[in-house]
DNA sequence: ACCGCTACTAAGTGTTACTATGTAGCGGTA
DNA sequence: TACCGCTACATAGTAACACTTAGTAGCGGT
């Protein structure tokens, strides 16, 4: 991947996936499809189970293990309230960052 | 500094200095205030010096060593054409990431 | 019997921003 | 004169995160 991305990735993939968790309840494999579907084509499967391992021990998601019909049990994480806390001040942050970058891009040369 | 901003900032923070140096040279203690006046108030001076040395060392920006009124020479740093180039690439990849974020945001909940 | 897809796990690496601390020049003031 | 505050740069050690690589394992189809 090229290396800006992956540098740029961190502290808003987690946001990322919390915001996808937010939309429904999800498994690791349906969060890495659903990434590539979005156009991150290039984000390592590892890093999305690693990531997924960080939130639940934070507190962020519930999990259930629910069996599959075509390999092993699906770990479902959902969001839990103080994941929605976390993601509301994920998104505060990233407005922030957002506006000062716009202001920066525009006003730039 | 909240911690998701510290995250946030990682791999963003060297496009916003050379974003500045793109509007005029500057030297790094002009870029620490100019980044306090724009809000990021809690980005530690080591942490821009450290950066610079890292972007010098990658060969975007030229150096000039100026005598001060009112302390120790500025090392003036300007944007050279690679940096340029270099630039422009980061806008590519934060127009990607935020345009998923967005679109994230707004069909979020 | 094997291959491909689904699905999760885990060890080790590089990059980045942080904290904390140190050096040093200059102007003002008690 | 001695000190303080501001200017200005430098660096050693730390934590967090995404990466690469490699592995386990169930299921369906050929």
């Amino acid at each position: 991947m090229a290396k800006q991305m992956t540098e740029m990735l961190k502290g808003n993939l987690e946001g990322i996936v919390l915001a996808i968790l937010s939309d429904r309840p999800a498994y690791g494999y349906e969060i890495t499809s659903r990434l590539r579907e979005m156009g991150f084509a290039d984000i390592a499967e590892g890093t999305i189970y690693a990531l997924l391992i960080r939130i639940e021990q934070k507190g962020l998601v519930d999990v259930v293990k629910t069996p599959s019909e075509k390999g092993p049990p699906r770990k479902v994480f959902s969001l839990n309230l103080q994941g929605q806390e976390y993601l509301k001040e994920f998104w505060t942050t990233w407005n922030f960052l957002a506006d000062r970058l716009q202001q920066l891009h525009q006003g730039g040369r």
